[in-house]
DNA sequence: CGAAGTATCGAACAGTGTTAGGTGAGATGT
DNA sequence: ACATCTCACCTAACACTGTTCGATACTTCG
């Protein structure tokens, strides 16, 4: 029924467009991109666009979308139950490694950058069904505190909002995270993994 | 010789423009800043600003430059000395509350978020002052790796930015700060300043 | 008073996102 | 096969933006 190819055909287009946006953002900065430029890489001129995106904000949100999904992908790797400190560790990474390797994506999903956008209801649930993701994997390690929810993310969007923002491309603030990984765990009750005689410290892995 | 009565109404009209400008971004957002309007609230048309500011970023600029001298009076109360783990939890309260109690000033010092805008090296070395003058006052309390300070950065912006951002107004990140000052003294080595019966990470090592 | 300096203005330029209305091609219905 | 309709795209225009140019008043001074 939806089947049509003309319908493939407009969303083939459409992820075209998409692509291009990306493509643009990522020469011209996020607030660089121009609708006129913009239909210029794709063939067309600027007015045509409107036949499939309302607006320029739709356009950024459909972004926006495909940035929390590919996070969702991203983070996919990670159990939903049972997380041990070292998930906590490798999920730690796999965020950081996510956001600073595509600037422009953080800002656009992270940061409230672009003057008057604001995700639609339907994308921004998916951000917030991340999050309720999340939450219950914490929960799943005892976590079960919204302090702690809200601590952690705190903790992961400063370390690499300060990487991005004063070190791009560096390693001044990815080098603390696997410490404030334990002091979190630390903080939260996260058990160490490592069964060791010694609890005194972390138990420093040899990478 | 600066002392000319035409000067002063030069920079009597400057800082009115001034006003002006954060009273507008206060309405309409930090990027809502139009030349227009701006010239219209000081009962002139837009070219004229041009004699007071060279363009709109050296208004964006001269806006920087006075939020970080307020951030700086702001903060003045700490002592560049011997600090105490008290003076981390009053200084990082200081800081939150500043950044919060205007969360267009915030975004101007702290988020890179107008398209294009940087400030300019005089005004960005205001900044640079401030951040040594954090430096000597962390290695006054023992504090003194570069680790340290970038934490400690980094958590502050964290909390602050996530409490901005998703509960404005509010206290949910603010609950925290407390805990996160105590977190993060014990593992840089602060001790705590009640002398308390159970020494155990008391030691202001260096290491 | 004339001259110099200062403050402000209108008009215009090159952009921006966006809307309205029109054109031509291809699919569809009879 | 012809008429109809849909879809994709266009041009023109609007209201806005920051910015520059050149001219016009007003102030101050020799």
């Amino acid at each position: 029924m939806s089947e049509r190819p003309i319908d493939r055909r407009r969303a083939e287009t459409r992820r075209e467009i998409l692509a291009a946006a990306w493509e643009l953002c990522h020469q011209e900065g996020l607030a660089g991109l121009s609708l006129r430029e913009l239909a210029r890489r794709v063939g067309m001129r600027a007015p045509s666009l409107y036949s499939y995106f309302a607006s320029k904000d739709a356009i950024y949100d459909a972004m926006f979308a495909e940035g929390q999904i590919e996070l969702g992908e991203h983070m996919s790797f990670l159990p939903d139950d049972d997380l041990t400190r070292e998930d906590f560790r490798a999920g730690a990474q796999a965020f950081f490694e996510f956001c600073t390797s595509d600037p422009v994506r953080y800002q656009l999903l992270f940061q409230r950058t672009l003057p008057g956008f604001e995700p639609s209801p339907e994308t921004y649930a998916l951000a917030t069904d991340r999050l309720e993701r999340l939450e219950t994997q914490l929960a799943s390690a005892g976590v079960s505190h919204r302090r702690h929810l809200d601590l952690w993310t705190a903790i992961l969007t400063g370390l690499t909002s300060q990487q991005i923002s004063n070190d791009p491309g560096g390693d001044r603030w990815a080098r603390l995270l696997d410490d404030v990984v334990d002091l979190f765990c630390d903080h939260a009750g996260v058990p160490p993994t490592e069964p060791s005689k010694n609890p005194r410290t972390t138990t420093r892995s040899r990478k």
